[in-house]
DNA sequence: ATTGCGACTTAGGAAAGCCGTT
DNA sequence: AACGGCTTTCCTAAGTCGCAAT
C-alpha cells in the first residue's frame, strides 16, 4: 500500500504542483469567528495550487490537454489506490487489480452487491407498574389502563426536567396521551394540572438507585447479555466483510424532546412495531425473521442505498433508518470522500474568491444576493439554510435562510468601518452571535436588500440553496455549500498547528497546541456546548491540585537546595548521590506541575467550546496523523478508540508530510 | 419554479463506563 | 467498596442536498 502511496505522492511532485507563492490579502483580517473577541487571525491559504485559473505564461493548447490528460491519469491513480486500500483494509484482499475488482467496482450509484443482518432490536415491552405505584387525579386514586399509563410513565420520568413546566410540551403532550385514553379515562381526565405523577415519578427513582445499588455479579450478567445481543444483531455481512451497525436498537416510545423552542416537544413519540419496519438485504441472503407472530411491513432489495432498516416516525413524518458504523468500508470511503472534495475546492477557492468578489457588482440582484451570501458561508463558516416549515420546526436559519432582523448594520462600530452583527439561532437553536466588518461593497448590497423589509422578511429574498448550489455546482465538480465549511475547517487546523507547534515543547504542551488548533475551528464553525454543571467545582479542585503540587516543588528544592550544601560539606559518593535523586525529584514534580497546569488552561478554554463535532465531522484526520507522526505524538493522545477506528483509512495513509 | 421526499451527515445532551481517590 | 469526576458511548434530533413529481 505504501508504495503505491508513494508513488502517487512522486507523480505530484514531477511538475504537478506549481511551487507555492503567497498571495496578498484582500483584508487582512478576513476570518472572523464568533464569540471571541481575541479574532483567530488565519491567513489564506499560502499553497494556491491553482496554476490552470492564474497562468504565468500563456499555454499552448496541447500542453492544456496534456497537463489535463496527465491530471486525469493523477486522479485515477488516486481513485485506484483509495479503492484498493478501502478493499485490501476491509475485504482482506491482498492482491491489487485482480480481474475481481473489475467485477466488485461499483458504477451508478450501487452501494453493496451483498448484504445480509439480523434486523432490528426491539424496545422491551411495557410492563405495568406494581399495584402499589398509584396515580391520583384530583388527590383521588385512579386506575389507569396499561396503554394510558404507559403514557403516563413517560411524564413521570421527566418531572425533573423543564420541558415538562413548559406549556407547549405539557399541551403537546396531554392531547397525545388522552389519545391513548379509554373513554372513561378521558372523560375524567380533563386537567393535566390536577395529575399527581409523584408516586410513579418516585418508583422511577428508586428503580434508578437500585439499579446503581446492584452487586457485581448481577451487573456482570447485563453486561454479558448486552454483549450477546451486540454480537447477535450488531454486525452485518456486507460484501464479504462483517461490518458493525450504528444503531441496531429501534428508538423507545417516549415524548418528543425537540431542541430550544419546538413546537412539537411533548408529543406521544409511539411504539415502533415490525409491521412498520422495512428491511433491506440482498436477494441471496437470509432475510432476517420478524419476532414470533408479527410480519415486517416489507422487505426490500436495494443496493443503491446503503440502510439495513427503517421506518417512518411519527412526530415529523420522516424516514428513521439503521446504518453501518463509522468504521465501516461504506462510511470510511464516504468521508475520505468528502476531504478529496474538500482538498479539490482548496486548489480553485481563490478563483472562487474572486468571482464572488466580482459578483458584488453585478446588476442583476440575484447574483449579488448569491454573491454575498456565498462570502458570508466561506468568511464565517455559517450553513447552507435550507427553508424550513414553519411551525413544524424550531424557527432557526442559516445564510440561505437569514431575516433581516437577523443582522444589524453599524456603518462604524467600535473603531471599525461597515461592522455587520450576526444574531440567530442556528441548528439545534444554538445562538451564533457575531460582530464583523466587511467590505464596503458587501455593506452597501446588504443595506439595499433591506431596503423596504420587514424583520421578518428574508434578507435574501432571491437566493435559496438550491439557486446556491446550482451556482456552486458549476464552480467546481461536487461542490455545495457544506464544503466550504469542511475546507475552512480542515485548513484551519492545519495551519493553526503550523502556527502553534514549537519544536522544543514538550508532549503535554504539544497536545495543548493541538487542542488550541483543534478550538479555533469549533469557534470557526460555532460548535458550543452547555458549561458542564460542575465546571466551576472542577476548576477549584485542579487550582487546589496546582497549590498543592506547587507547595510540593518548593519543599522539593529546599530539601535539594540542603543536599547540595551538605554534598559540599561531606564531598562523599553517598550525598552526591542524594544531590540527584533530589534533582531527578524537583525535575519530575516541575513536570507534573507543568502538566496541570496545561490542563487547567485547556480545561479554561474550553468552557463552551465543544471539540468533537468538528474533530469527528470536519478535521481531514490526515492532518491529524501528519501532525502525530511529525512530532512523534502517539496518535492515542489525539484520537480515542473509537476515533482511530473511524480513522483508520487517514492513519495508514498519512504519512508525516501530508498536506491537505 | 416549487414542493416533498429520501438518504445521508452533523449535532449536543444524557447515560454509561471507567479510573483514581477516599 | 463507595464515591466522584472525567471520558466515552449512546441516542436521536436537526441539518444538507439531490431528485422526482407537480
Amino acid at each position: 500500500m505504501k508504495s503505491f502511496d508513494e508513488k502517487i505522492k512522486k507523480e505530484k511532485e514531477n511538475g504537478f504542483a506549481s511551487p507555492p507563492y503567497m498571495k496578498s490579502e484582500p483584508e487582512d483580517d478576513f476570518y472572523h469567528s464568533p464569540k471571541h473577541e481575541r479574532s483567530l487571525k488565519r491567513e489564506r491559504d499560502v499553497d494556491d495550487n491553482d496554476a490552470e485559473f492564474k497562468p504565468k505564461k500563456i499555454k499552448t493548447e496541447n500542453d492544456k490537454k496534456a497537463k489535463k490528460r496527465k491530471q486525469d491519469e493523477l486522479d485515477v491513480l488516486l481513485l485506484v489506490f483509495c479503492f484498493c486500500y478501502f478493499h485490501c483494509h476491509y475485504v482482506k484482499m491482498i492482491y491489487l487489480l485482480d480481474s475481481r475488482w473489475e467485477e466488485e467496482r461499483y458504477t451508478d450509484g450501487v452501494k453493496w452487491k451483498f448484504l445480509e443482518h439480523k434486523g432490528p432490536v426491539f424496545a422491551p415491552a411495557y410492563e405495568p407498574l406494581p399495584s402499589h405505584v398509584k396515580f391520583y387525579y384530583d388527590g383521588k386514586h385512579m386506575k389507569l389502563s396499561p396503554e394510558a399509563e404507559e403514557v403516563a410513565t413517560f411524564f413521570a420520568k421527566m418531572l425533573d426536567h423543564e420541558y415538562t413546566t413548559k406549556d407547549i410540551f405539557r399541551k403537546n403532550f396531554f392531547k397525545d396521551w388522552r389519545k391513548e385514553m379509554t373513554s372513561e379515562e378521558r372523560a375524567k381526565l380533563t386537567d393535566l394540572k390536577k395529575c399527581d405523577f409523584g408516586e410513579m415519578s418516585n418508583y422511577f427513582k428508586a428503580q434508578s438507585e437500585a439499579r446503581k445499588a446492584m452487586s457485581k455479579e448481577e451487573k456482570q450478567k447485563i453486561k454479558e447479555e448486552n454483549e450477546r445481543i451486540l454480537q447477535q444483531y450488531g454486525f452485518c455481512l456486507m460484501d464479504n466483510h462483517k461490518e458493525r451497525i450504528a444503531n441496531f436498537r429501534i428508538e423507545p416510545p417516549g415524548l418528543f424532546r425537540g431542541r430550544g423552542d419546538h413546537p412539537k416537544m411533548g408529543m406521544l413519540k409511539r411504539r415502533i412495531r415490525p409491521q412498520d419496519i422495512i428491511i433491506n438485504c440482498s436477494k441471496d441472503s437470509k432475510v432476517p425473521e420478524p419476532p414470533p407472530g408479527t410480519k415486517w411491513k416489507e422487505v426490500r432489495h436495494d443496493n443503491k442505498v446503503t440502510w439495513l432498516v427503517s421506518w417512518t416516525e411519527n412526530i415529523q413524518g420522516s424516514i428513521k433508518y439503521i446504518m453501518l458504523n463509522p468504521s465501516s468500508r461504506i462510511k470510511g470511503e464516504k468521508d475520505w470522500q468528502k476531504y478529496e472534495t474538500a482538498r479539490r475546492l482548496k486548489k480553485c477557492v481563490d478563483r472562487i474568491r474572486a468571482q464572488y468578489r466580482e459578483d458584488w457588482k453585478s446588476k442583476e440582484m440575484r447574483i449579488r444576493q448569491r454573491a454575498v451570501a456565498l462570502y458570508f458561508i466561506d468568511k464565517l463558516a455559517l450553513r447552507a439554510g435550507n427553508e424550513k416549515e414553519e411551525g413544524e420546526t424550531a424557527d432557526t436559519v442559516g445564510c440561505c435562510s437569514l431575516r433581516v432582523e437577523h443582522i444589524k448594520l453599524y456603518p462604524e462600530n467600535e473603531g471599525q468601518e461597515y461592522v455587520v452583527e450576526f444574531d440567530f439561532l442556528g441548528k439545534d437553536s444554538i445562538r451564533y452571535y457575531n460582530r464583523v466588518p466587511v467590505e464596503k461593497r458587501v455593506f452597501k448590497n446588504l443595506q439595499l436588500f433591506m431596503e423596504n423589509k420587514e424583520p421578518d422578511d428574508d434578507l435574501f429574498d432571491r437566493l435559496n440553496t438550491s439557486i446556491l448550489n446550482k451556482h456552486l455546482q458549476e464552480l467546481m465538480d461536487g461542490l455545495t455549500a457544506k464544503v466550504f465549511r469542511t475546507y475552512n475547517a480542515s485548513i484551519t487546523l492545519q495551519q493553526q498547528l503550523k502556527e502553534l507547534t514549537t519544536a522544543e515543547e514538550n508532549i503535554p504542551a504539544k497536545i495543548l497546541s493541538y487542542n488550541r488548533a483543534n478550538r479555533a475551528v469549533a469557534i470557526l464553525c460555532n460548535h458550543q456546548r452547555a458549561p458542564p454543571k460542575t465546571f466551576e467545582k472542577s476548576m477549584q479542585n485542579l487550582q487546589s491540585k496546582i497549590d498543592a503540587k506547587r507547595d510540593q516543588l518548593a519543599d522539593a528544592k529546599r530539601e535539594l537546595k540542603s543536599a547540595k550544601a551538605d554534598a559540599k560539606v561531606r564531598k562523599d559518593e553517598k550525598s552526591k548521590k542524594a544531590v540527584e535523586s533530589k534533582k531527578k525529584a524537583v525535575q519530575r514534580i516541575e513536570e507534573q506541575l507543568m502538566k496541570l497546569e496545561v490542563q487547567a488552561t485547556d480545561r479554561e478554554e474550553n468552557k463552551q467550546i465543544a471539540l468533537g463535532t468538528s474533530k469527528l465531522n470536519y478535521l481531514d484526520p490526515r492532518i491529524s496523523v501528519a501532525w502525530c507522526k511529525k512530532w512523534g505524538i502517539p496518535v492515542e493522545k489525539i484520537y480515542n478508540k473509537t476515533q482511530r477506528e473511524k480513522f483508520a483509512w487517514a492513519i495508514d495513509m498519512a504519512e508525516d508530510d501530508y498536506e491537505f
